[in-house]
DNA sequence: GCAAATACGATAGTAATACTATTAATATCG
DNA sequence: CGATATTAATAGTATTACTATCGTATTTGC
């Protein structure tokens, strides 16, 4: 994906000052998402994260109310990137096949290459998404955080590709669930990989996982 | 399935004193599955439970060292036992088609009906199992968990499903994958029916998503 | 260019959580 | 009946996730 500069904005439902309107907010971005991936979301607190950027708590609970309210931005911020890579990968893509196959590839894989110039690392987000993101919807808050948005961003890029799995099988019946099961399977798949190999199957192969998920979405769309 | 009314036995590595060997231990147990199912595992807490079951909270901590130990004690139950329900499943089915689509139906379907004489709730334990008990191998202690063997069971049912994947489909590379994603798969689309409807498929069907991952399944392993 | 609003830093404090420690009462078992 | 293990009762600790206050710096609007 070529850098293209785009700007990202989060809706205000999900910050209590926009982190990126100052130089504090943008350091407590890019800072948390550093320390998110080298603690884990249970050992990150606002506290070290203060430390890190020299800062006291209180500073950063003026963009965020709780250290769950950043999270829920941090996969909000990746999910919109996201939909914006899915909407270049498929633009001059004709065949719903090929587009399917190139937006299942962006949901299966973390991310590799940092391309962004801005104080977003790309690559360390998607590996927060693919090992936390789980938290920031399975909590006892989920329904009030789903009335003010918290989620919409993940699920406008499952409905887009939903939608394409509709274009390659009309009669398809349930494109939401096959799409957040791909989703949310790889993300585990990868932890399983990681942590718990016998869930799995290893292979010396290395988008195994990407393969897997691709076979399993098309041969269920076959008729 | 009948009253067999085994015994569940449980590795001593996932315990300090044995909850199965006292009337407080057992207390315990039944307790705290009613008080994570009701207050999400969060809200859980060894202070509540004390209360709950009028003694203190210190002698709680002689049977599970951490609240998070219990968690694995209880899905550990929860295997075990499920692996029970699948060679019982099992018996006098000759057909490996057969054997996989019930296997399937134990793996993705919550439990409705405790048959138990013991002071495990079985229903609730099912509730608990499906939407708790990622937290119980997502932590960063999950190596040195596994290494304790708590998450054994759980492997067992896996390898077990697999294995007649196999039998189906000799072919198949991924079956470890397969089920896994479908165990955790199912265990997501019950949450996202209840809190996040657009990212699964609502019908009015009753096991709509058995029919789905039973589909995908046998789609995913036709030749 | 100056007041007024806003942001930030510095510091302190709080309630709850997840445990740990100690001691005394009580039940169990040979 | 005496030794041993088990539990109750109580207290205490470190950490976490926040909240509150206040003075100073910085920006902004006119």
């Amino acid at each position: 994906m070529k850098n293209l500069n785009l700007h990202i904005e989060i809706s205000p439902e999900l910050y209590s000052k926009n982190p990126d309107s100052s130089d504090l907010g943008r350091k407590i971005i890019s800072k948390s998402i550093e320390l998110i991936d080298e603690l884990g979301f249970e050992g990150f607190t606002f506290k070290k994260l203060g430390i890190a950027i020299n800062s006291p708590e209180s500073s950063i609970y003026r963009y965020f109310e709780s250290k769950h309210a950043l999270l829920v931005y941090l996969t909000s911020w990746y999910w919109t990137w996201t939909e914006y890579r899915l909407v270049f990968a498929m633009s001059n893509v004709d065949s719903p096949e090929e587009r399917l196959r190139k937006a299942l590839e962006i949901l299966t894989q973390p991310v590799t290459i940092d391309n962004s110039v801005s104080h977003v690392n790309e690559v360390l987000l998607s590996e927060i998404v693919f090992s936390e993101s789980l938290k920031s919807y399975h909590t006892t808050k989920v329904d009030e955080e789903n009335k003010r948005g918290a989620f919409n961003s993940y699920k406008a890029a499952v409905r887009r590709v939903s939608d394409i799995v509709l274009e390659v099988s009309p009669d398809c019946k349930q494109p939401h669930m096959l799409i957040s099961t791909v989703i949310e399977g790889a993300h585990q798949q990868k932890y399983f990989a990681e942590h718990l190999p016998s869930l799995t199957d290893q292979t010396d192969e290395k988008n195994s996982i990407t393969t897997f998920y691709t076979d399993l979405v098309f041969r269920f769309l076959e008729t």
